[in-house]
DNA sequence: GCGACAG
DNA sequence: ATCTTGTCGC
């Protein structure tokens, strides 16, 4: 049928980014967030995607809930989703968005009293080309706090993967330590959190929405166990645990077990 | 032309 | 995102 070109459907989604922009909101907007131990936290949600190789279309949605601080889950659903557009570096909200919130739609009508209290997204907030990143953008349109956490640094704004940056990776001492990520226009748009004591390669945080970046930064850390936050790991695992059982890979190896 | 490119 | 086993080290 008509397929739209890209150029066109960019343009389309940029104005959107900028619409959706107008109603972030930065900033702590819960009590729990400015209470030193996160006092009346009791639910982080986790979000992610996952995929089977050969196919760019089909997709495993999955939403886990999980308690704090003790990390236990509480509620999983996976979902297969047929994603309708294409993932483009700086768009990756309009590929992943509409299914998280229908996953977060499931919820509120089956659960409603599991609904998260803030969600951890796997990718990035502010910390993005236009500063309205997939945790922004599943934020404003849910309406729930959000954070972004990357498991990769997009270099973005004059942030750099160099010499420089590298350097400063390797000065993080321990588990929670940072150190910002500045925009050439002298704004933090995030930091690289050095996310426990034993991993070596930072994440990248970000605020997504009613969310502050020390809040943001504190939840992170507080929520992991390994490098990634337990939220968005138990939810890479658990969709990816899915898909092997509903689509075991008949791939290269043993296709042709039952040709003749 | 070359390099970058969250997931 | 996905392709992939073992291996080195605490």
């Amino acid at each position: 049928m008509s397929a739209k070109p890209v150029e066109e459907l960019i343009k389309e989604w940029e104005r959107e980014q900028v619409r959706l922009k107008g109603m972030l909101q930065v900033g702590d907007t819960e009590d729990w967030q400015r209470s030193p131990c996160f006092a009346g936290l009791e639910r982080v949600g986790g979000v992610d995607l996952s995929f089977i190789k050969g196919d760019d279309v089909k997709a495993c949605a999955q939403l886990v809930i999980l308690s704090y601080p003790d990390m236990k889950l509480l509620y999983e659903d996976s979902q297969m989703v047929a994603l309708d557009a294409p993932y483009v570096a700086g768009y990756l909200a309009f590929r992943e968005t509409p299914s998280l919130l229908q996953a977060l739609n499931r919820l509120e009508e089956t659960q409603p009293a599991l609904m998260p209290q803030v969600v951890l997204v796997d990718g990035n907030g502010l910390f993005h080309y236009r500063e309205f990143g997939l945790a922004c953008h599943l934020g404003v349109l849910s309406g729930l706090p959000c954070v972004g956490v990357a498991k990769n640094l997009l270099q973005v704004q004059g942030v750099v993967r160099d010499e420089e940056h590298f350097s400063q990776i390797n000065a993080l001492q321990k588990g929670g330590d940072t150190f910002p990520l500045t925009s050439e226009s002298g704004r933090v748009l995030g930091k690289a959190l050095r996310s426990s004591d034993k991993s070596t390669k930072p994440v990248y945080v970000s605020v997504g929405h009613r969310i502050s970046l020390d809040t943001a930064i504190r939840l992170t850390h507080s929520c992991c166990r390994y490098r990634v936050p337990e939220p968005i790991r138990q939810a890479d695992i658990l969709s990816r645990e899915y898909l092997r059982k509903h689509f075991p890979s008949a791939d290269l190896q043993t296709q042709d077990a039952g040709e003749r």
